[in-house]
DNA sequence: CTACCTCGAGCTCA
DNA sequence: CTCGAGGTAG
């Protein structure tokens, strides 16, 4: 380091700056005038261009960076973000006070014992036994998780599907509520925080006017404003959105010790620079959950941002770890949300839409009704019997709930339309008129027509060309639905028939849209065994289903001449999946289709036979970061040598690769005596796996 | 189910 | 500028 005396200074105006930024940003508190604030900003910028050396990437004027000109970047949580499970009412808070107690109970009875806290809504703390939650607000945003090493910020992340998110770093940056290095001391060498990020209503309606007066469009809601602000790609934009960060839990630590409770956690991580919602508390029992959510009930329309319910969760970090998981969802935690908000509006008019199966799915439209932050004017009617258990007809009021699970759904009629007018639920198909089926003990009515049946068609090209099935790139459903409708395409083989003329035919489909979707429609031909499979849209056969038939088959030879006795001997398939197969399979005109498909060129490696490959039988585990590859890409070259990659580490495991950053599955392979090697490793491996090959 | 962002391409008008 | 496609989020 240097001892100039312009390096002393910066460093003290760094510290200075951040100290105002804490307490301004964090604490809502002023400590310095706008101007004197200005003026520290400046000399330290002044001292940094001086010394360019100096800069670092925690430095109060390093917060926005380059636009990178990619996108976001897939990465891995070093411990999956799961989500919690929900709680509808006190009942059902109960049921989970009482399934927590129970457990704790039966595994060891005396620590049920409450560790000695504070409490904020029982008299009687001191001689009751109840479980002590640590009770907070749900906030309305998104969950991020920001990974520091050493003290600093190194990597901030989207939840993503849980286990992996896209790096959103340097738009994570620019927000002052995320520390870019920790404040105090004694944080652990590695250390995962992991909280919401949200608008607050107050900068969310000041964000909407400034919108409006530069004539763009406003946001619908704080949650996709944030959501939009942080999926932006130019990190300057990021930082003109009024975002805030507040943490709610950590995920992977290692390389130090934190408090032994949740709010112990909570605090630490206050201390360390984060924000941490005021209203949190420790309750004691279902009655103090229930009494807080009912306070925070009535708070929830004076709290400056969105909250959608209420957190809970056992502060006790010992018993959080006795309690343990359940699939994708910990024991110890539940969330309680608000009654779903519910609106009147009325039912214009149901269409039935045809599906891949051919199954007709009423469709209420709905006069457009803002609720539950997004306006809705579809919604589900699933069947026949649902529309005779609501009483519906067209012109009703109804009441629409949209629960915070996303899907809107009819209560109730709220007022009947007179005279009624009944739903008439189709005798024939509504796209194709041909006759429908109820399957007995189905509550689905079906469109028999199936193929010839333009609805079904379209749905199974759409199927067909999908991401994880064909994966044809350029071909959405307006051009699908215009191909169909135009008779251009008519099965899957068509597709490879189109040539560039039919194509510039058609409306806004120019030259190089023409060239992008032919060139795709090569590209795809080559493709795998599971793959096609899962492209014909064959019932109930899910990707999963048809990576096993394609791998317990090999071929489609073999295929063919499978028995229903042996396809039930696929693992996962049961008597009706391997109905439907077989069927599938005999009908002529299917057996055409995979023909043509084949002859106009379509084509998968057949599989090297599974026990050729050196590494069948052994189960991997990548874990921590890699350098030269992506973890996905270093697992599936394992899965080409014929390994099978788990997520967890087992007494099964063969082998973990581990990169810097490993934490966890580190250590549990280094106490089950798993061997472990690093990526060059694994690299030299693989190159000798290849070389034995070769020979 | 809805909303948001990004990208490439086509259309429109100067 | 507008559209369609593709992706993300809850």
């Amino acid at each position: 380091m240097s001892d100039h005396p312009d390096y002393d200074r910066l460093s003290a105006l760094r510290a200075d700056i951040n100290r105002h930024n804490y307490a301004y940003y964090v604490n809502n508190e002023s400590t310095i005038t706008d101007a004197d604030y200005d003026a520290l900003m400046r000399e330290l910028q002044h001292i940094e261009s001086d010394h360019p050396e100096w800069v670092s990437a925690d430095s109060p004027t390093q917060r926005v960076g380059a636009k990178p000109d990619k996108g976001f970047v897939t990465v891995s949580h070093p411990v999956p973000m799961l989500s919690l499970d929900n709680a509808f009412s006190d009942d059902d808070l109960q049921d989970f006070d009482r399934r927590v107690s129970e457990r704790l109970a039966t595994f060891a009875p005396d620590i049920v014992e409450t560790p000695n806290t504070q409490d904020l809504f029982s008299d009687h703390a001191s001689v009751d036994n109840s479980i002590t939650y640590c009770a907070e607000p749900k906030l309305d945003g998104l969950a991020v998780s920001l990974i520091y090493e050493n003290g600093q910020l190194v990597r901030a992340a989207t939840r993503g599907d849980g286990a992996t998110g896209e790096d959103i770093t340097l738009n994570a940056r620019t927000l002052n509520t995320i520390p870019l290095s920790l404040m105090g001391s004694g944080w652990p060498a590695f250390l995962e925080v992991r909280g919401e990020v949200y608008m607050p209503l107050a900068g969310f309606d000041a964000l909407n006017n400034s919108q409006r007066e530069k004539g763009e469009k406003a946001y619908i809601n704080p949650r996709n404003a944030a959501s939009g602000a942080l999926r932006q790609l130019d990190p300057a934009l990021t930082r003109a959105r009024p975002l805030e960060f507040c943490c709610y839990a950590v995920g992977q630590v290692t390389g130090g010790t934190l408090p032994k409770s949740h709010w112990g956690i909570l605090d630490t991580l206050g201390r360390w620079g984060f924000k941490t919602n005021p209203e949190t508390r420790l309750v004691k029992g279902s009655a103090g959950c229930a009494q807080y959510f009912a306070q925070l009930g009535e708070k929830r329309a004076q709290l400056p941002y969105d909250i959608d319910g209420v957190v809970f969760k056992v502060d006790d970090m010992g018993l959080q770890a006795r309690l343990g998981f359940v699939s994708r969802a910990p024991r110890w935690a539940i969330a309680q949300k608000f009654p779903a908000q519910e609106q009147t509006t009325q039912l214009l008019a149901v269409d039935f839409q045809v599906g891949r199966t051919g199954a007709i799915t009423p469709v209420a439209r709905l006069a457009p009704v803002f609720v539950g932050g997004v306006t809705v004017s579809n919604a589900t009617l699933h069947n026949q019997d649902e529309i005779e258990r609501l009483g519906v007809g067209i012109g009703d009021q109804v009441i629409i709930r949209r629960a915070g699970d996303v899907i809107p759904q009819i209560v109730k009629v709220a007022t009947p339309a007179t005279p009624h007018v009944p739903i008439e639920f189709p005798l024939d198909c509504p796209i194709c008129h041909s006759s429908l089926e109820r399957v007995v003990g189905e509550a689905l009515v079906r469109c028999t027509a199936g193929l010839y049946c333009a609805a079904q068609r379209k749905e199974g090209l759409k199927h067909f060309v999908s991401r994880k099935a064909m994966n044809i790139d350029g071909l959405g459903d307006k051009l699908i639905d215009t191909l169909v409708d135009q008779g251009l395409v008519n099965g899957f083989s068509d597709l490879f028939r189109l040539s560039k003329d039919d194509l510039l035919a058609l409306e806004r489909l120019g030259e190089k849209s023409a060239d992008n979707l032919l060139q795709a429609l090569e590209h795809c031909k080559e493709t795998t065994f599971a793959k096609f499979l899962y492209s014909l849209g064959i019932r109930e056969v899910g990707v999963a289903t048809a990576r096993n038939v394609a791998q317990y088959f090999g071929d489609l030879e073999s295929l063919y001449a499978a028995s229903i006795d042996q396809l039930l001997s696929v693992p996962d398939v049961g008597p009706i999946v391997a109905e439907h197969l077989f069927g599938f399979l005999q009908e002529q005109h299917n057996q055409e289709q995979i023909a043509a498909l084949l002859s106009l060129g379509v084509h998968w490696l057949a599989p090297v036979a599974a026990t050729g490959q050196p590494l069948v039988g052994q189960t991997w585990v990548v874990t921590g970061k890699l350098e030269t590859m992506t973890r996905e890409a270093a697992e599936a070259r394992l899965r080409d040598k014929g390994a099978q990659v788990a997520g967890s580490v087992s007494k099964k495991t063969t082998q973990v690769v581990a990169g810097p950053g490993a934490g966890s599955k580190l250590k549990k392979a280094t106490a089950l005596e798993i061997p472990v090697g690093d990526e060059a490793w694994l690299i030299a491996f693989l190159a000798s796996l290849d070389t034995d090959a070769g020979i």
